[in-house]
DNA sequence: TTTGAAGTAGAATGATCGTTCTGCTTGTGA
DNA sequence: TCACAAGCAGAACGATCATTCTACTTCAAA
């Protein structure tokens, strides 16, 4: 676990509110440190570099998304139950806070090296979400789970992509009534 | 038009490449006259700044892609063969030329300023693709081909950000399938 | 009681950013 | 012939980049 520490929870805080709103070269460490109330040994104290903050960032919106998917799977009493709370899941996630797009996606095109700890965080984001998805459609009794899984991921990419750039009011309808043809099949 | 001029073509082609492959703000001035084989005192005598040089990328982007759907277009006798070529034109593209990603959702990732002429070229793609889409699956007697076609649109996003993440093996067979299922209806 | 880690504040590093400048050469149209 | 735009080469601008540093304070555990 990490060290609780409340300058660094405020610096990481901070730092995954402007590097998804902004992108991440763009801001530097002047802004990450004001806007964070911390200050620049502070700041490396607790991030041996700039990367480090921005694949904790990565880490975190990644244990976020892990923290509603498992709350639906507490909440639901069958497997189709679950899916379906994975779905209004992320459509009002989509429609409240992630309205700039994916952060994953974002973040890979910035980095354009598979090798990187950030691609390596997002690599290993979506294969948890498919993997998690394909035991859902699995016990849910779905035709090719696999097929469907991975088609699944697709839409939701389309989704937050979409909502950015077109619009949610548009897209996420879209997306609810795509999902479902799609779990039908 | 542009005005001919070898030393602007150069570099344009370069910053296509470099943007790209390695992302907008990442990449300096320096790395771009050098690999265009072209002087600081010549970019800024054909492009104001590094964000018109940027806004002439995307815009070069949009043109090649109305190239590829014309040329489908003239090509084929019927709209159902029009629709058909569009869904190969892009598979082959995907999987050939555009292996990081869609150019303009990376931008986008990049400028989230909205009225910055980046994303306005990009919105201005998006809504030309859409309406020809609409167009050729008004054409074909497609069933409520707003809808269908800002399904496409979608989809194409899905395939190429997933071609890029998990590699165009997997995912544009998947674009394909799922491409005339919504045809379909 | 004392040691040391964690915090604040702010200066300073060298590198790179986008942009502008001075000179010199070349080719073309008036 | 000559004027001028387009190209070359490279220095220089101030600003900002990520990172490191010194100096002082606070506070909890040993």
């Amino acid at each position: 676990m990490t060290k609780a520490s409340e300058a660094r929870d405020r610096l990481l805080a901070a730092a995954g509110e402007i590097f998804y709103r902004e992108g991440i070269h763009a801001v530097g460490v002047d802004r990450l440190v004001s806007e964070g109330g911390v200050t620049r040994a502070t700041f490396y104290r607790h991030f041996p570099s700039k990367d480090d903050l921005v694949r904790a960032y990565i880490e975190r919106e990644d244990a976020a998304l892990r923290a509603l998917l498992e709350a639906g799977a507490t909440q639901a009493s069958t497997p189709e139950e679950a899916l379906e709370l994975v779905i209004q899941g992320i459509s009002t996630d989509i429609a409240q806070h992630h309205t700039r797009g994916c952060p994953f996606i974002n973040a890979a095109a910035e980095f354009p090296d598979s090798k990187h700890p950030v691609r390596v965080a997002v690599k290993a984001h979506r294969e948890w979400f498919e993997s998690t998805l394909v035991d859902l459609l699995t016990d849910a009794g779905v035709d090719d789970p696999a097929a469907t899984g991975h088609a699944l991921v697709l839409l939701r990419d389309a989704a937050l992509v979409g909502a950015y750039l077109d619009g949610p009011d548009v897209v996420v309808p879209s997306f609810v009534s795509t999902a479902h043809q799609v779990i039908a099949d």
